[in-house]
DNA sequence: CCTTAAACGAGACGGTACGTCCAGTCTTGCC
DNA sequence: GGCAAGACTGGACGTACCGTCTCGTTTAAGG
């Protein structure tokens, strides 16, 4: 059995790829995430519809690549050190700063409607979920893991704790209460979620 | 502006609705949320798609009243005192056993499936996410605020701590990676949240 | 194998009978006969639906009912010897005359819409068609065979013809222009038919 | 206003168009026009309901040029000449023969359901029923126009008679019978007609 | 520079599901 | 028991998109 020829990525257009990206992007801020259509995408694109199903097997696939593409200029635009935790030395500091940012960034709405498409479409669809934790989510993670281990060496963090698991107490609350609204998202409330994590809740 | 009149639900078909209920549950556990469909539905049900369109205003709206009516129907199976969260005396303990079970519950496949699909459409659609996180979530979560209350009363968490933010410093880590499929998910890795979660992560 | 019950005709609603009556005339009229539901005929009635499918069969019938009303009405309301053809002794006037008369029923909204409506749904439906031609079209005929008759008896018509076939020379033609649309309808067309069938297209 | 874009009908598939049509009259002839549906039609020509939306506009419209290509191709089969009034120079040998024709055309099944349905449907849809006489009705009354005004020139129709009305004698007759079922339909029915309408009922 | 084959825009195609409308039946409670 | 009201199963409606499949038309590489 043949399988379909690969497309001769050489050839490929650079402004179709760059118009889609856009339209993508557009319209799932515009109209939402299930409403975006390939058609609509194509359309806006000024785009046949094949030469979206030539190099994306899925609207979900266009919208991560897109989104990609937007995160990748903004952290250029913003320069190469930007994605990194800051490293003052003080450990609560610098993570109350870096989770005050965040949560700046999850409201802003450039980026909150289509990460929260991503997000969602990532909870059904277990490809696209690793995906998108392999390629957005985890990178992330991985500067806090950095992070903790510069404190681990400071002795400001227990050298037996995982810093891999230590993130996820202050990290995963925040996200789930941005993405489930399922309370309100606040510096203070990052603040404590900071203090909490490093002393823990039991009496000292 | 007039609104269609509302259906008199005294006359509402009490065969018909269950009958939703267990095809809207069966189809998504049988090919997923996305390929189920309203059509489905009422022809595995033996319904008019009228009936299904006369009482809900969704799939999503089916599907949540469905897994409601699943879970108040487990809860009950179970007995009444099921759902609260165990008090030996022994908070760790006690925090680490009811995650485990929770773990074992999130794997099972008659909700996760449901779950999954629930948690995936209140991320992007915001009228369902807050009900799901006010029927489902929330009531779930009070049971942890009700334990840490009484630890605290016991001395075994700090007056000072909000308990509603204090649990989400173990629950939310497990359903990030649960719901995300961010890193796994064993007995070790929720005893270690508790661990954490109780004495920090900086040294005591 | 036994049939539904027939219902007690003795405890029927006359009220509502007419209410149905009066409530298709204006439907047909204001929507045309497709867009007729019978669901639009209860409401306007103020009469639930099974009333309607209690004592009629389908829309059509009710119609048909309803078209025998209203002419039966209007016939009374002429007086009884409306109905008949004239006979002045002159067959030629007498027929332009009547002809005359259809012409301006043909094109009277109350008559056209409803009469239109059984005609095109008789064509295809052959249990209704022949009611229609029984109860509506057969006795109007009638008319003109007795009026033959007469002038066969004055020596104004040949004695060996059939006037159940000679009226259609005239009648038909009419007809079909009014239902078909196939050409213009005018009292010059009718009194041409008349001529033209009284003696004949070849030379005398 | 903007209306939908025109489809680009280079590009249209012969082979549906074909297949809908053979559908649209197997299906008339088989479960009668009212039970002949848009979907049942696309089913059966193994088409999409689209397709037929995008270059119909109605179930009617269909079956109107279904009708129109096979009265075309049947038209093709029996020689050029066979849509011709025969002009022998017999005037009612010509018109009894043509009529004689006639009837066993109007009953044979293949044109007699959808001939039905095109008429019921013409008589209700004032724009439907313009073309149905248009493309339909009027060419065959005009081959009767031709052959009348022959007769004129050979001297065996009064020059003052208009021909289009003449024709209605016999023909319309014939159609109401057939339409209406208004009466029993035979040659020897058909050739009295052609006496009557040649020489008149009043006496010679 | 000219061929030529692939990518491209456009959009028709066979399908699936949508959400709405009605048909005809059934049920409930009033008169 | 007829009635108004209206929920029920069923099924067609006409629309919106899906993903595939031609059509010419660019367009860029290699001859």
């Amino acid at each position: 059995m043949v399988s379909k020829p690969a497309p001769d990525a050489t050839r490929r257009s650079e402004r179709s790829r760059r118009a889609i990206y856009a339209a993508a992007l557009a319209l799932v801020g515009e109209v939402g995430y299930p409403k975006t259509t390939v058609e609509a995408i194509a359309a806006r694109a000024g785009v046949g519809k094949q030469t979206i199903y030539r190099w994306w097997s899925s609207k979900a696939d266009v919208l991560l690549e897109a989104f990609l593409d937007l995160a990748g200029q903004s952290a250029q635009a913003v320069g190469q050190e930007a994605d990194a935790v800051p490293d003052t030395g003080d450990l609560a500091a610098d993570l109350k700063a870096v989770l005050r940012a965040t949560v700046d960034e999850l409201f802003d709405p450039r980026f909150e409607v289509p990460a929260r498409a991503l997000a969602a479409e990532g909870v059904v669809n277990e490809q696209l979920g690793r995906e998108v934790v392999a390629k957005l989510l985890e990178p992330q993670l991985q500067l806090y893991v950095a992070r903790l281990r510069s404190a681990q060496d400071a002795g400001a963090v227990r050298a037996d704790v995982d810093p891999r698991i230590a993130l996820e107490l202050f990290v995963s609350p925040l996200a789930q209460r941005w993405l489930q609204r399922s309370g309100p998202v606040s510096y203070a409330y990052t603040d404590t979620l900071v203090e909490y994590a490093l002393h823990g809740i039991a009496p000292r």
